[in-house]
DNA sequence: CCTATGGATGAATCGTGAT
DNA sequence: TATCACGATTCATCCATAG
């Protein structure tokens, strides 16, 4: 399934004067290799829904960190994390944020994880580079790490920042009411507990060792996946690794694309994403609000009787009163307009939902005139 | 208890040809009005212990924000928040931690509060000026602000940088045993659960409204200050708001110095900590090490005010007695040491479990510190 | 006296599409 | 680009008032 797309095929297909392959999905479900930046300059503009980030961490480790038990610790001390210093680091994280907002669609959104080591300067870059922050969103870990010194708090935690391409790109996708609805029905927070990678999910070596340093888990890219992103949208990871991101796009229905350097990471990526069955269409249907809904004007209930013209709606405590006429307009005392504007009239509000304000009598209750609305698009869904 | 040391009157005592007042204890427990920076050049070098501040966010609003229910949303638009650019947030950042890096001891520590509109360039300026990170903590929030539109997650939490002078700089206070007895004997983690401020401890103004548009929760500047502070200590507060942390240093024992611009505030604050009454040495002291034997679970009830610092514990037959010390151990006749320890050791057992053993007032009746816990975690549940 | 209920509010970068 | 219509959208907590 993950097949490898080598950057120089990409790039044998560079025209000299305009942009490579526009041709959806001839890079779509591939693991690009090469350096991250060139690889994103290769792709088209404006080609990929949303990006999952997990840079270097920039991580300054003084030597070597032993446990109290004298064991050492397997610390993130490859060659790809170390830079000589923050404004090298900064210039890298400009470079491959440039080179992502091009590639990113304007309705897209960016996520990138880090750590206090390099998440502030990723943060600052962000917002110099004219990203728009929607979040920062803070994975609390089950089971870190201690400090083994004791001469700190125990790092517990990391933190991701979502972003949109710029302050007025709102077309973003939040599937807010998915996850409110998954949440026990109230909103999502921007804290987030899950466990560590670790176990069968971890990826091992032949040497039963872990695949790669960093591993992020399944569940902490579904919740990102599934809050920011429809099915068939395309996810690009610019730092592929051990291919979480990949893993569960494919799972949940989406496309990747992502880019690595190192061979053993796309090796162990690409049989990792073979492996993966997607789920089926009915498993995939993201909930949605009242917003996704076709719209129903007030009139559609006077033309097909629901409510008649001269009939009295009141609000839930019968404090006001209107009349509705025929042209689905309605009235009260010496004002009229729309279920919307009368109803913020009356109440001396700059703005009302008419529908849910406004109800009438149904045998000894009153309900608002949205269950009718309810009873419209129910019959318009059968017509389908 | 708390004057006010005006900067005028600090200024006039600098020499021409050296640094101002280095006397101990002439502007120590007051509140200097006036410029952040300008005051902060007026103190003598490295003579704080410690620095909290809680600096303008930068917030940057649309326009205004109605609730459902078409209430305005009172929203922090106050002339100090408001920053030209992010070049401009950035230069008042350098200036002012620059600043605080003279006034701070080298064995001293800062810590800096914000959220994702200020935290990212907070953080990378501490990391170009060579302070070194600790930890970033996270405050979760017990009860946000919800997101009113739907369009973004909750931003249920802000961020806390702690910090020391350099990379080189590790004579800064840790308390790790006090804290690690009272998290019930495993270490504490970086992310903290916390309400925000409200109620009786919100301060007001004659016109009942808030007298402060971000005044900080107490029970999260006393771990703060129990953290990374000892009795006695000099705590900074460099944007000093409602008082906060003068309050709670007060009460801990430490020094405070504030630094406010308005004179409001400086009012609300002196006569907010001049009604703060300082707990006894007792009280006060701080496990160190593991000869004390400490091995607690208890100090979020201390922090949340549940139970309060010099508040008597009895058994539930009133035949021993145990006051609470406020970094969460509990004190007895000579003894002293988690409320575990020291159960057993009154009754000359071997183990006790003091959730059950130990008792508080409860009007007429006396009732286990374990129903206190279970409120407890009935709002961590909550927060979950 | 207690309990029930309704209103208020907190560091917020908070809509979309047609005209 | 500005304006307008449509109509979608909140959690935990405290306090005042009613019953």
């Amino acid at each position: 399934m993950a097949s490898v797309f080598p950057l120089a095929d990409l790039k044998a297909s560079v025209k000299s004067d305009s942009r490579p392959d526009s041709r959806p999905g001839s890079w779509v479900d591939t693991i690009i290799k090469g350096d991250c930046v060139s690889a994103l300059e290769a792709l088209p503009s404006h080609s990929v829904d949303i990006i999952f980030a997990d840079p270097p961490y920039n991580l300054q480790l003084g030597g070597t960190l032993h446990r109290p038990d004298q064991s050492l610790v397997d610390a993130v001390d490859d060659e790809w994390d170390q830079f000589a210093s923050f404004e090298a680091y900064d210039a890298f994280t400009r470079a491959w944020l440039l080179a992502c907002r091009r590639v990113l669609k304007p309705t897209g959104s960016i996520w990138v994880i880090g750590s206090y080591h390099n998440i502030f300067r990723v943060g600052a870059t962000l917002q110099d580079l004219n990203f728009w922050i929607l979040n920062d969103i803070i994975w609390r870990k089950t089971n870190p790490m201690p400090n083994f010194k004791g001469r700190r708090f125990q790092n517990a935690h990391e933190t991701m920042i979502w972003a949109s391409p710029s302050a007025k790109a709102k077309g973003y996708t939040f599937n807010y009411d998915a996850l409110k609805a998954a949440n026990d029905d109230v909103q999502m927070r921007s804290d987030w507990l899950f466990p560590i990678c670790n176990g069968a999910e971890r990826l091992k070596g032949e040497d039963g060792k872990k695949a790669h340093p960093t591993q992020k888990p399944e569940a902490l890219l579904a919740r990102v996946i599934m809050a920011s992103t429809k099915p068939g949208d395309i996810v690009l990871d610019p730092f592929f690794g051990s291919g979480t991101t990949g893993a569960v796009a494919k799972r949940l229905g989406r496309h990747f694309v992502g880019i690595e350097r190192e061979q053993d990471y796309i090796d162990a990526a690409s049989a990792r994403i073979a492996a993966v069955e997607p789920l089926g269409k009915a498993e995939l249907t993201v909930m949605t609000g009242k917003k996704a809904e076709v719209r129903v004007a007030f009139n559609v209930l006077v033309e097909s009787g629901l409510i008649k013209p001269g009939q009295v709606l009141t609000d839930a405590k019968r404090r006001y009163s209107a009349i509705v006429r025929a042209d689905g307009t309605v009235a009260s005392g010496g004002e009229a307009g729309s279920i919307h504007r009368l109803g913020a009239k009356v109440q001396g509000l700059d703005a009302c939902n008419g529908w849910t304000f406004w109800h009438f009598e149904d045998g000894q209750s009153l309900r608002p005139i949205d269950d009718l609305r309810s009873v419209i698009r129910s019959d318009l869904a059968k017509a389908e």
